[in-house]
DNA sequence: TTGATACATACGCATACGCGAATGTAAACG
DNA sequence: CGTTTACATTCGCGTATGCGTATGTATCAA
């Protein structure tokens, strides 16, 4: 997760260096999320997501947390305060660009819809955390 | 070099996930340094650093400008302001870097010694920029 | 215990990187 | 001219990464 001082420079772009996971990033703004919202949200399979998913908690960027059958994912602030700041940037960076604000979107229309998708009818909502 | 709108993320971030593209952009700071530097600071081969500056160049993140034999490359400010912001964190990170500094200093070492190393006899001195 | 649900991981494949070594190229020098 | 110098690019190889598909695993329901 990060190296003898501070924290891995490049383990952290790695894990930015990637569309799929800028989007889950870009999806867990403030919130803790479950995998299934990622799946329909992104209209792809489960294991890409998971994947992406495993790949950033490896990296140190995201924690999850079980709740019975479903996962919540949530982003983890760097320890390092440079890491941090550079972090919190590119989180404002994808806050403000026009393809994540549509996955933002469509998360949201998909949370509060009368009649959601199969796929997570059941499935405990996104948490507002701490922001 | 970039997409449709603004600065490709993903781009930048692949640039940044390399630690020699980062010793390298860190050297390079605020001025304008010429390759055989490059190879001398970080005692390494020639085509290793070229291939590493022309993926670089290739994420528009520095630009190359020619001099005799010699070639000198410069950091390229991120058109989109986003990016820039980032970028210049990351810059910053890199200044306060433990193993950076040392690059640094390696550098200026060089630059003013007496009986610099042959490689570099003769080659043009970094070149401060507007900072 | 059996089955279903929600994720995680393994597998096979294709592409992207990073490396050192070899080769290509452009400018300066004789 | 040809040679040297300073870089750039190519080549072959090993590893990392991303993908969809198949399979494992943990939890819940019955």
């Amino acid at each position: 997760m990060n190296k003898a001082k501070g924290f891995d420079m490049e383990m952290l772009f790695r894990a930015l260096a990637d569309r799929t996971r800028l989007r889950l990033l870009n999806l867990m703004g403030n919130d803790e999320v479950c995998v299934c919202f990622f799946v329909e949200v992104f209209k792809t399979n489960q294991p890409k997501i998971s994947r992406h998913l495993a790949y950033l908690r490896r990296a140190g960027v995201v924690t999850a947390r079980r709740e019975g059958k479903w996962m919540h994912y949530r982003i983890v602030e760097p320890s390092d305060a440079r890491a941090a700041r550079v972090f919190a940037d590119v989180r404002q960076w994808l806050a403000e660009d026009r393809d994540m604000q549509g996955d933002r979107a469509r998360l949201a229309k998909m949370c509060c819809a009368p009649q959601p998708p199969v796929s997570i009818q059941g499935a405990p909502r996104p948490k507002k955390l701490a922001a």
